[in-house]
Order: structure tokens, then sequence, then C-alpha cells
DNA sequence: CCGCTATACATAGACCGGCAAGGGGTGAGT
DNA sequence: ACTCACCCCTTGCCGGTCTATGTATAGCGG
């Protein structure tokens, strides 16, 4: 039945990236993060919970995001995290580093490595 | 300020598709291909040299890469490594996952999260 | 010649992030 | 009552990268 590995190997420091890309647009609880990432990259990306919880702390712990608890739309308990000003300036500084890695790495692979 | 600090954290994996990349235009040995890459990712990319020589014995350990003891331009003992059929498909399948990696992440920064 | 720099390879240890594999608890549907 | 989906969390391992360090040789200036 599928076993469903859709896995595409993250590197590390993606996994916040997208996390605070996804809490620009509202706070949100953990569980609503991961959905969204996988809805957003149609499943091409898979969210282990045990990356994301440890992530979510290691940011809060560096001020980038602010958490508190509350109702979910399903009526369950639920912490959900705000990003915070420190937050958004440090997703500007990895998005722009993103986009310049990501097209560094891309012309490497074109340009082979001819002068 | 920004005196000079091109230094942009690599991401695992990302180090070894780099050097498939390049050693597909030719082979050439460690030192060659860190400039190589330095140079055609425009100094976006330091390679530190801790890095690359144990992802190049790693690579070879795969198969993915073959080596052997050389001259180099400048005179000097140098070790050049080749890219091995297995390599070259290696780099085919990092490739497109990269690709469609990046371009989920993209999908996830840009769309932010709303449904 | 001697020392310096650039070239060139290599290893060791610290560090850190992701992942697998667990564990708990609750609301809603059948 | 039972299962499923929701929602939170921790531990332990693995593997890659970085910093630092060590070796050795070619070519140059003094």
């Amino acid at each position: 039945m599928t076993p469903k590995e859709p896995d595409v190997d993250l590197m590390p420091g993606t996994l916040d990236l997208m996390v605070l890309g996804v809490l620009r647009a509202g706070a949100d609880h953990g569980y609503a993060i991961a959905r969204r990432i996988e809805r957003a990259s149609k499943d091409a990306i898979g969210i282990e919970e045990g990356s994301l919880y440890p992530a979510l702390h290691r940011m809060q712990r560096k001020k980038w995001i602010t958490s508190e608890w509350g109702i979910s739309d399903s009526g369950r308990r639920a912490k959900f995290y705000t990003l915070s000003d420190a937050g958004r300036k440090e997703l500007d500084r990895r998005k722009s580093r993103w986009e310049a890695t990501t097209r560094a790495v891309r012309r490497v692979l074109n340009a082979g490595g001819l002068a």
C-alpha cells in the first residue's frame, strides 16, 4: 500500500527557514505548521515531529518565536507559536542567504568548473 | 558591517553535489576543485579543506569517484579524482533531487502557508 | 642557501542538527 | 467501547561540517 516515502533529505537550517516562513503568515501550532509545510510542498517534504519540536524550542530559546497555549480549530489544547520581530529579521537573513547559496550552487552545477 | 565574511554555512550533501558537478567537467585534484567551486560561486561559497577531503574519501569509498596520483600544473604531487559511471548517475539523482527540494522549499516560502 | 608563501594532502575532535523510535493525552466519529 | 485523528514531547543515535593542526614540496626573494 505504497508505504509512502516522500522523504527528501533536508539540509540543516532549512527546517527553521520553512517554519519561520510559514509563521510569517500568522501564528500557529506545531502540528498545523507541519501540515502546512507538507501541503505547500505538495508532499515533497515530510516533517518529522522529532525534528520539528526541537527546532521550535530551539528557536524559542533564541527569541525568534514566542509561544502560548490556546485552543486549536478542532477544540484541542495546542501551543501557538508567533513570529517575533527578531524572528522576522532572522527570516529575512536566512531567506536571502538561502537564495544566495542556491544560486551559487546552481552556478557551480551549470558552470561545471569551466573557467 | 560586513568587512568580509563570505562564509555561507554549507549544508550536508550539497558539498558532494558540487564536487560531483565540478568533476563532470573533467578530472581534477582536491585543491583545484575547491578553487573552482569558489570561483564558480563568485566566492559566495567557501570550501574548507577539513570538509572537502573527508567528502572526497567518502565518495571514493562509495565508488562515485576514483583517484590516482599525478602532477599538478604547478609541478607538485597531487591526487586527481575522476567521476565514475556510478558517480555520474549519483550526480543526476542528486541534482534532480536538489532541484525538487529547492522548488518545494521555495513554494513553502512563497505560499507562506495560506491554504 | 634560507626562509617564506602558496600549493597540496590528510587527520582529530568538537559541535550540531536531523531522524527514528518511542511516550502521553484528548476529542470526535462509528 | 473502540479507533482514529489530533497534539505535545524526549531520548539516543548517526553522520556531516568546521576548526585546528600536521606534513611536505615548488618557487621566489634576499
